[in-house]
This record gives structure tokens, sequence and C-alpha cells, in this order.
DNA sequence: TTCTTGAATTCTGGATCCAGAATCCAATCT
DNA sequence: AGATTGGATTCTGGATCCAGAATTCAAGAA
């Protein structure tokens, strides 16, 4: 049925049954789908994209393909060559340092403003939202998780162009951390650690563990990175 | 010629011929042409975006209109209605605080990053960027040279996600400060203020001006948004 | 044998065409 | 007379088709 049926192929296939479900347009449904494939490794850095094999792959036309493929170029997961197609976008050390200087200072400064408006039901509310998060540990669930307790942590409603940034460098780096992750990185529960800080009111000692928790993230990146460049491929 | 000729449709024709020279492809050409509509104030918030009526203005078909239309979402500075099409993104005050709260964390930042790597040729390309940008008070050259000069400040070679951030949330307000620019608000000069503060190497004299710079902008934004929502229309 | 040049194939980007959804208007019923 | 419902028109989103550019492969010459 499909001339190249490589390992890429049948994931991306598999991927497709799941993302069937109820979307609003296909537009919509191919980038959930492709964001999807990237994070997860499906679709490695510096890969080809060619339009009509993803077309043919997701089994849609190739317009959808395009629109979704100028969205993730702005969200910085692909990268168009002129006339010579796209490719999924790799990062350097370098950016990968830079991207996690500039996450500590907007985090640390959501932080800070969040917590002004702190409430015996937020805390609630970021206990529940953490130890779900903690409780996933890979796949898109994962990620879901996760984005709704940052989103509660850092009250993306107040500050939604904020959240929005921090959502942006948080979708760049989304593919080495789950990377990282899988291969056996932190599980150190530290969502609700962060929660604890957060309750305690102190906003220097929640500002510190949040700047700790970020370095260490960006050393387990920066390893994955390493591992990447040298060992598989 | 053209079936609904107001004054709309005659500014975006006068715009497509400037924009008709060498662009590598007709989607960027529209891009860039929307993009400036938007920013000049020739499609102003709020407005409805129907694609048939831009393709037929500009002179091109429905397809690259649709393209740009989504990278401009992704900008920020348009907005989809799910099936009711797009229009002009408006921002209300507050969105506007919080982006001149988040643009005084990254660009101080990004100062003193920039600081470090001081030098007189650096110095010297400053002041002629500053002088070009001091120069140009409206239109399309005015944000090239004041860009030109702001990526030279915060030397947007050695930090281009911090660089692309600020870029960012920039266009976000650029067509609030240019009409603001234009009803006559501050000419101070602030550019060559600031290259003085950079060369003098004080980093905490240098943010404390690039704040205040940042301070009088805003002020002036506001009195924009407030003028625009009460004033004309 | 290797480099260069040209032709053929392939793939992106653009235009036209088609289907489905939303809005608007009119007609009818209360 | 006003409101509601049905139909017609309009506009977005998707698919197929076409042209231009780039890469690749092969053949010929050095």
């Amino acid at each position: 049925m499909i001339p190249n049926a490589g390992s890429t192929s049948a994931d991306l296939h598999e991927l497709a049954q799941r993302h069937h479900t109820a979307y609003r347009s296909v537009g919509a449904m191919v980038y959930g789908l492709l964001q999807e494939a990237i994070l997860s490794g499906t679709l490695r850095p510096g890969q080809k994209l060619r339009q009509e094999t993803l077309a043919e792959q997701i089994g849609v036309s190739r317009l959808p393909v395009r629109s979704a493929l100028i969205q993730l170029e702005s969200d910085g997961l692909v990268e168009f060559h002129d006339r010579r197609g796209a490719t999924v976008r790799s990062i350097s050390p370098d950016q990968a340092r830079e991207v996690y200087r500039i996450r500590a200072l907007l985090e640390v400064d959501a932080l800070k403003q969040s917590m002004k408006r702190s409430s015996p039901e937020r805390v609630k509310r970021l206990r529940e939202l953490a130890k779900a998060a903690d409780g996933q540990h890979e796949g898109p669930e994962f990620v879901e998780a996760r984005t709704q307790f940052y989103a509660e942590l850092y009250d993306a409603e107040h500050n939604p162009i904020t959240w929005e940034m921090i959502e942006q460098l948080r979708l760049k780096m989304g593919r080495y951390v789950l990377g990282w992750r899988v291969v056996g990185g932190s599980h150190t529960h530290s969502h609700e650690d962060l929660v604890d800080a957060f309750a305690s009111g102190d906003a220097t000692k929640a500002s510190a563990l949040l700047r700790k928790h970020l370095a260490e993230v960006l050393k387990g990146v920066l390893s994955w990175l390493d591992a990447e460049a040298t060992g598989t491929d």
C-alpha cells in the first residue's frame, strides 16, 4: 500500500491512528501529529521532510502538510531551505544553554508574579497537578501533564504572553528533554518540591529551587545532545 | 478594475507596487506586505481579513495569502476564528504592560551579555546605526534602522534565540509604537544615549537607561491605545 | 579514470477547482 | 408585528493539477 515502508513510516502510521480522533481541521490534526512525531523522536533532527511522503503516510493531501510545516517553522521545530524542502531543526549546545538562560529569567519572574496571587485553592490544585505530572514519565501524557502543572504554577491565566513565551521555549527543547528522560534522567519528583516552595511563600527560596531544577534539566539535555552526536546514528 | 475600491484597497495597492521587487517566493512577498500593512495601520485591529479580497487586491491567488496569514498568526499579529476567517489582532492595555515587562527582563539581560563583548569596533558601528535610526522617524525604513541598531546592541549574532524572542515582542507592539511615534511621540535621540551608556561600560547605568526608555515607550503606547479606543472610529 | 556538462526526474510552490460550514435574508407562523 | 425556521449565498478549508527550479545520474571529453 505504502511505497517505502521504513520504521519511520510505520511509527507515523501508528500515530495517525490515534490522531484521527475529532480535530476541527485536518491541518490542525497534521500539526499535532507532526509535533508529536518530532518531540517523540520518530522524526529525527536533520531529517528531510518531503511533503508528498508525509502526506501519503498520514493519509491526507499535501496542502494541510504545508500549513502544518509553516506553523512548525514558526515554532522553531522545523527549518525551511528556500526551494529545497524542510528538515527537522537540530539545536547546538550553545543554543540549548541560551534557551535555559532565558527560561530562568522568564520563569523566575513568572513564578514571583504568580506567588503574589497565591491562595489555598491554587496550592491545592497545584498539588494535584504535580502528583499527576510526577506519575507520568513518558509520552504525550507526560507533556500534557507537565504543561498543565506549569500553566497553573506560572498563572498562565493572568500572564498569557509570558506563558506563551515559556511554552515556546519549552517546545523548542521538548524533543531533547523527552529523550533524556527516557534513558533515565532525573525522576526526583521535583514538581512536588516546587509546590512546597510555592506554598511556603518564600519567593527567594522558590526561585532558587526553580533555577536549580532548570540547571539540572539543562545538564541532562546537554549530555543527551552529546550522546546523540557521538553515539546512535 | 477593483470591485470595492475603498481607501484600504488603494493603500494595499500602493504597498503592492513596492513589494513587487524581487522576493524569493510569492508567499514571502505577501507575508512582508501584510506585515507592513498591519504595522502601518493600513489594516486596523479587529478588521476582518477575507482571503479572496486580499488575494485580488495584491494580485495573487488565495494560497500564498493563506500561508502568510498562518505565519502572521504565529507572530501574534492576526487571529484565526475557527471557520469564520481571520482578523487583525488587537491588544489590551494589560497585555501591553506584560509585553514591556518581559522586554525589560530580556533586553536588560541581553544588554549585559552584550556589553561583556564590547569592543571599539562595535561601539563605532553602534554609533553609526544609532545615527541612522535617529534620522528615520517613520515608515518601514524606521523599523529597519531600529532593528539593525538593536541587533548590534544586543549582539544578535551571539544570542540568536534571545534576539528572536525580543524581535517577536517588538513585532507584537510595532503597530502601536508606530502609531504613537507618528502623532508626536518621543524624539529624544535615545539611541545615541544608549550607545554612550554602552561605551561607558557601566552595566548598571546602561540597564537603568534602557528600562527608562522602555517605560517611556510603554507610556506612549498606552496613551495611543486609549486614544484609539475612544477617539478615531 | 575523473571531471564536467547536460538532460531527465523529482520535488517544491502556485493556481484553479470543489465540498462543507456559516451567515444572512426572506417568508411564514404565532 | 415580531420571531423563528428554512433556504440561498458566501467564504473557508481541502484536493487535484500545473509550472518552475534543483538535484542527480549518465555520458562524453580531458
